[in-house]
DNA sequence: CTTAGGATCGCCT
DNA sequence: GGCGATCCTAAGC
């Protein structure tokens, strides 16, 4: 194993855990991009059993890095328009990983703001396609080192309080309870209910 | 506050 | 050919 790859390096998430796991022990985790981020206040895990997973088929082109070392990023493009950043999990093969929903904008604010086009800090970060527009995230950097410049990956405080609740936006196993949120964030997506 | 429609295109069947 | 792990704007209550 690399020095860049030791847990250390990705603030001591075990990315081999179930995504479950990993969803839960990212909120509160700051990711920066080139410097620019913020704390991570919602996340989804998703699952090779999973009918809302893009793995649940089996690996494809575009799900290809989510069938690989954990650890790294799954970019993709959602409605011909918006890039969504995954963290991928479990072991490589799995098919697993943790969908990055939002972030409470910490570093870079003047950047994400002109990225955004606009200066509410609640509307910079707070969606899954809105921070990779903050923070510059598309095609360049699929399938990369999380643990690897232009990433970091800082820990968490510790005590964070959570709260859990179905998944947003899908059509499928709509039940499941695997979205994951910082008790109490401004920065949420949506509201748990 | 909630809901509805349109934008826009890569991916998979 | 159909469909999204979304976002924005406008309109309704």
């Amino acid at each position: 194993m690399r020095i860049s790859e030791t847990p250390a390096a990705l603030a001591g998430i075990d990315f081999g855990a179930p995504s479950p796991e990993v969803a839960r022990a990212l909120i509160g985790a700051i990711i920066l991009v080139d410097g620019v981020g913020g704390r991570i206040v919602e996340t989804e895990a998703y699952d090779r059993a999973d009918p809302a997973s893009h793995t649940f088929a089996g690996p494809t082109r575009r799900n290809a890095p989510m069938f690989g070392p954990p650890g790294h990023s799954y970019i993709y493009l959602s409605y011909g328009m918006h890039w969504c950043l995954n963290f991928v999990c479990r072991e490589a093969g799995h098919g697993a990983g943790v969908l990055i929903r939002a972030l409470e904008p910490l570093h870079g604010m003047e950047l994400m703001a002109a990225r955004r086009g606009q200066t509410d800090a609640r509307l910079l970060c707070s969606g899954p396609g809105r921070l990779c527009q903050a923070l510059a995230l598309g095609s360049a950097l699929n399938s990369m080192s999380l643990a690897a410049p232009p990433f970091l990956l800082l820990p968490r405080a510790g005590g964070e309080l959570l709260v859990a609740g179905p998944r947003i936006g899908i059509s499928k196993a709509i039940d499941v309870p695997w979205r994951f949120g910082l008790a109490g964030s401004r920065f949420l997506s949506k509201p748990f209910r």
